[in-house]
DNA sequence: GCCAATATTGCGAGTCGCTGTCATTATACA
DNA sequence: TGTATAATGACAGCGACTCGCAATATTGGC
């Protein structure tokens, strides 16, 4: 699963390999555990175990037992793709580009393990109180990129505006997914964005 | 401070007026500990000590060390206060009349007691966070309490969307208020409801 | 006022998440 | 090949929290 890691770049060292290794075997024992045994019923211990690392490891990789399920794999990829969207493309358009190519380019067990996270964050109420600092996360971070793109600041209104507005859409949309599958996910993200990037025009004239 | 809870009723046993006694200071140590030393620097077994409990006494009390913050010891005399508001009154306007009565009737310490929840709550992530919890449960208790009114059911959804807004405002209230003390908080609150009980009518013709 | 049923308490051992330290091992680089 | 550097595992320890049990305090009936 991690070999998506490492395409089309200047392949980092084994190091650097090894560690992403590691932390993609923790994130997918975690998860696996977690369904079979649920999520409290689990110890870090017994994840560490399965991924063959000692305890201490897991915690420099994670640093509480909630960041391995909240840590998105395909994010630095989604940000790498992102800032190398043509400077053409308004800043919602670059990220449904983005959207597009990244998760269209994934392969299925990929798509599969956002599905588990996104059911498990939405069960467990710790989770999903986390997740609230994750969004806001996102947007500091997606900020950034679009005020890069924009030559403006990250704390422009206009860009704080449109940031929250996508981070909206994500929200809105995930909370109406419980239990969907990636692909309806993605299609009702893409959906919302477009209405969103168009100024909803179907919500102006009833 | 405890006595407020014993006024004009019929008289609780011993054992609940020790019980009553025993959370009152467990929760007066805690907010002075955290005070003087932070909340995190603070144990719950020193919390114990200061009241004289044993630490397991301490969670047969508060389940988690953030509930001995969360507790507000109003809420049941506001639950009261409400109920016995004579029925020709608005849901909005028993509420005004019950918080007016109830605050107004607190003594000094236990107003100041209230100011000091309010920002530890507010400066601590870990209780922010918990206090969206805490609003939720609220709006379920007043439901029950305003449907009980109306004869309606709790999850009517004129009573749901009326709890809604009371809550929303006391959220808007409490945000904007950071630091203020409970004298002004309380008209604040007063004002917010009087707009919501009179349909916003200063946001109505500019 | 006494006694039995019951509720509350303190105690102790234990689990789990998480932190910090230190010696050992593996990678990188020159 | 040797050396600086980074990652690891083992260990001790802290604090929140749980559980079972024996001791103690309150209550209600007599």
């Amino acid at each position: 699963m991690d070999q998506l890691l490492e395409t089309d770049r200047p392949r980092p060292g084994l190091r650097e390999r090894k560690k992403a290794r590691t932390r993609a075997a923790l994130q997918e024992h975690a998860l696996r555990l977690f369904r079979e045994r649920g999520y409290e019923a689990t110890t870090v211990d017994e994840i560490a175990d399965a991924a063959e690392v000692s305890p201490s490891t897991f915690f420099r990789y994670f640093p509480t037992k909630e960041d391995v399920v909240l840590y998105d794999a395909l994010d630095p990829l989604l940000l790498e793709a992102f800032e190398a969207q043509p400077a053409g493309l308004s800043p919602v358009g670059a990220l449904r580009a983005t959207m597009r190519e990244v998760f269209g380019g994934a392969p299925a067990d990929v798509l599969a393990q956002q599905d588990e996270r996104a059911a498990l964050i939405f069960a467990v109420p710790e989770l999903r109180m986390r997740m609230l600092d994750e969004f806001a996360r996102s947007m500091l971070l997606f900020a950034d990129v679009v005020a890069k793109r924009a030559g403006r600041r990250p704390d422009d209104l206009a860009v704080r505006a449109l940031v929250g507005a996508v981070v909206g859409v994500g929200i809105a949309t995930w909370v109406n997914a419980r239990g969907s599958q990636a692909s309806d996910y993605l299609r009702r993200m893409d959906e919302g964005l477009a209405e969103l990037e168009a100024g909803f025009p179907t919500l102006s004239r009833p």
